[in-house]
RNA sequence: GAGCUCGUAGCUCAGUUGGCUAGAGCGUUACAUUGACAUUGUAAAGGUCGUUGGUUCAAGUCCAAUCGAGCUCACCA
């Protein structure tokens, strides 16, 4: 029973690791009558390593494991996230580095080139969520774009369009005309640029505006109706210059007095606030700048056009009208395309919606009957303000890396329909079915297909019309939607479609789950559409309680980032200091949700106190070669046995406090620090620093019964601590374990949580 | 502009519903120790709990104001 001098953990942390897996401890119990405890892991990107914050995935671990001692039938089920627009982003950066573009192929072969770099980088977080010793079940291991996720996920879209839920509207989009593709918000640079703010007379009423090449697209003019100078104005009509359109002056509270002239040209078509602006007032759209970035529905002289050739003739225009006022020079930011740096238009592009209110509301209402709870309790007021506020979700995005929308439209009954594509030369063709018919067939198109824009009214139908066929049949004349689903539209049914929504036995037992950890920067993405697709497709929520958890910092405090080069690699930390180290220093001395500093120092505690629970095992086992160690309570314990045995017990139900997250008066509950802090202090101030010492004694002295009852405490009160600390530190605790002599169970990990002394 | 969080020892942070001489880790100082201890143990120094006012028998904790820091959302055409 000799323990090395020191803890190898390089050598025991890996190979405890893959034995739990192998030997089944993570998988779920299901003979237990007691209540199931569900954990799904949020999953982490599939193409890329974890970094710190995916450390935090021990907070989740640690109520596994607790939950799991308790007896529980307990699932922790692990899967990974296609990470739709980031690993386009990213894949794209090295096409570019080979000198190609995602547009030199159709999207099927992009679609399948993606989809390898994937694979090939799959293993990679998964083995480290391995070595980080989260206790997963990966006999249940899922991944956001494998078939039977599909299904669901088609299959819930499919009854939200025959709900009417579905609808489809255009929506401005950061448009790259360059590039020929939408992007989100995250794809697109902001640019300081020194422009001009031109102000320019509309009759009545003068405006100021960086963008003159828009005014075609003008539907009104709109004034803040607290605006003493113009809001009598308000009802009445102004000219467009040049075109001499009149249009209406209308009172917006969204209109800033201080700025330019106080009055605000509208162009829903071309600008995000007045298109919201638009909305409100219900006013036209106008779009003179196509998707090829030349100007349209503009006066002859500008036809065709780039919207900068377009801006310096309506200067000269305005000018020679004389409704130039005046210009001032102005420094304000651009939106630039990351990739051809060129400027990003916001162009009107039809998108897929889904109505949330009444989903919503039903949301609203399981928050406020407690069925679902959050924790700390401030982010409570976050998600009502979220759901509360929610716009209609638009769930298409333009890009090739994820779930093609299952809508497909006629293309020969709706010959206005736009289509991209590679014909077979190789070359990229982009134009409107009913101009290119005669030049290229449906199955060319189809096979060269790159993406296509349908206007909003076409009509569309949600199965394969010919089904297995639509990609092969020269007769078919139908193409599939080349939007694909929001990276949220399948994640947030990843608590139904991981336990095999609507019939499969994990689902039966293990939903609603128990808890669902994040941080709190994805609780209106993700948080909330798991809640919504929850109520929805089984008006149960999908989770009992919503815990937030905290950011890892730099050890000053820093966020980590990049650019600022403090960014650390949790692999690497378990490597210098072991997996329990970067375990303990992650919960040690931390509030719930506060930010985690995460330094070196604070690794060496942790890594210490490693040491210290090896060593106290040491000593203790040291001790049973000399003297018997008895099976039952000595009936000799003295004041310092009893004492010591008190404080288990205070530590105990401290600790365990913590985990009865189902009692509404417990204050306790998810305070990890706390218990941990506890911990800390039990065992190496009051157990090893004090009662050992009072122990060495009478174990070295002459009398039996003393030497017994102070083995048996130590031994008894030890081997229960290490089993309050498994939760948190599992594989120091797991390695002593297997040398216990009161070792009842397989593995720690699955021993009963253990009860006062 | 709206909202949220924070300001406690040299550093990083705890401090549950207000209640004994305000705590931890790291750091500092002194002494001890080859011990179960990549050291550890004992002890010490170090805080007007941002500032001001209020409620209370009692405030780090509640309220108001103020200063400072950070974050989120919305953003100026």
């Amino acid at each position: 029973m000799e323990l090395d001098k020191l803890p190898q953990f390089t050598e025991y942390e890996p190979r405890l690791s893959t034995w739990w897996v192998d030997n089944d401890f993570f998988k779920p119990n299901t003979n237990s009558t007691k209540k199931p405890f569900t954990i799904i892991l949020p999953p982490p990107n599939a193409n890329a390593p974890l970094h710190a914050g995916h450390a935090l995935y021990v907070v989740e671990d640690i109520l596994v494991r607790q939950a799991r001692m308790e007896g529980r039938p307990t699932l922790f089920l692990p899967g990974t996230d296609h990470a739709g627009i980031e690993t386009q982003f990213v894949f794209e950066k090295k096409l570019a580095e080979k000198g190609r573009s995602r547009l030199d192929f159709d999207r099927e072969t992009l679609y399948k080139m993606i989809h390898d770099f994937v694979h090939k980088n799959r293993g990679i977080a998964t083995s480290q969520l391995k070595r980080l010793g989260f206790s997963l079940d990966w006999s249940r291991e899922k991944y956001t774009l494998q078939d039977d996720i599909l299904k669901t996920v088609n299959a819930t879209f499919k009854q939200m369009h025959d709900d009417g839920l579905v609808y489809r509207d255009e929506r401005l989009v950061n448009y790259c005309t360059h590039c020929g593709t939408g992007f989100s918000n995250l794809e697109v640079d902001h640019k300081d640029s020194i422009g001009k703010l031109w102000h320019i007379n509309y009759g009545p009423i003068t405006i100021a505006t960086t963008r003159p090449e828009t005014i075609y697209a003008d539907v009104a003019i709109a004034v803040n109706p607290h605006d003493d100078r113009y809001k009598d104005l308000i009802g009445q009509t102004a000219t467009v210059p040049i075109i001499n359109k009149k249009i209406p002056i209308i009172g917006d509270e969204a209109v800033e007095m201080d700025f330019g002239t106080g009055a605000l040209k509208i162009t829903p078509g071309h600008d995000v606030t007045d298109f919201e602006i638009g909305e409100r007032h219900g006013l036209d759209r106008i779009s003179v700048i196509a998707r090829t970035g030349n100007m349209q529905n503009v006066p002859e002289f500008l036809e065709g056009m780039f919207p900068r050739q377009a801006r310096k003739a309506t200067i000269e225009k305005l000018t020679e009208v004389g409704a130039l006022v005046k210009e001032e020079v102005y420094e304000h930011s651009v939106a630039i395309c990351y990739r051809c740096k060129n400027v990003i238009e916001p162009l009107l592009v039809p998108q897929w919606f889904i109505k949330v209110e009444s989903i919503v509301e039903k949301v609203i209402e399981k928050l406020d009957a407690g069925e679902v709870q959050v924790f700390p309790t401030r982010f409570d007021k976050d998600l009502r303000r979220w759901l509360e506020t929610a716009p209609d979700w638009n769930i298409s995005r333009q890009i090739v890396w994820g779930p093609r929308i299952p809508a497909w439209y006629n293309l020969t009954e709706n010959p206005l329909i736009e289509v991209t594509f590679v014909d077979k030369n190789g070359k990229n063709v982009t134009g409107v079915y009913n101009d290119i018919k005669e030049d290229y067939s449906i199955d060319e198109i189809r096979n060269g297909l790159q993406s296509l824009v349908a206007p909003v009214n076409t009509p569309y139908v949600t199965e394969p019309p010919t089904p297995g066929a639509e990609t092969t049949s020269l007769q078919n004349p139908y193409l599939q939607e080349t939007d694909t689903f929001d990276t949220w539209f399948s994640s947030g049914q990843w608590p139904l479609t991981t336990l095999g929504f609507p019939d499969s036995d994990d689902y039966k037992m293990f939903y609603p789950t128990t808890v669902i950890d994040t941080m709190w920067d994805i609780l209106a993405f993700w948080v909330m559409r798991m809640l919504m697709f929850g109520v929805y497709k089984t008006g149960e929520v999908p989770f009992e309680w919503i815990h937030m958890h905290s950011r890892v910092v730099d050890g000053k405090g820093a966020k980590m980032s990049k650019s600022k080069g403090n960014v650390v690699n949790p692999l690497e930390i378990v490597e210098t200091y072991g997996a329990d180290a970067l375990r303990f220093a992650l919960m040690f001395g931390i509030a719930p949700a506060s930010d985690i500093p995460l330094g070196d120092e604070k690794l060496v505690g942790g890594r210490n106190f490693v040491t210290k629970m090896w060593n106290v095992s040491r000593f203790i086992l040291g001790h049973t070669e000399n003297i018997e160690l008895p099976t039952e309570p000595p009936s000799g314990l003295t004041e310092d046995d009893k004492s010591i045995i008190e404080k288990y017990n205070t530590v105990l139900s401290k600790v365990s406090s913590i985990f009865e997250i189902d009692d509404a008066d417990n204050a306790d509950k998810f305070q990890f620090s706390r218990g941990l802090d506890a911990l800390y202090d039990f065992m190496w101030n009051e157990f090893a620093s004090v009662y050992i010492e009072q122990t060495k004694d009478r174990l070295a002295g002459d009398d039996t019964q003393s030497a017994q009852a102070a083995l048996w405490t130590l031994m008894t009160v030890w081997t229960n601590s290490l089993k309050l600390l498994h939760p948190f530190m599992p594989f120091i605790t797991e390695e002593i374990y297997q040398h216990l002599p009161t070792k009842n169970d397989e593995s720690i990990s699955i021993s009963p949580w253990p009860e006062r002394l």
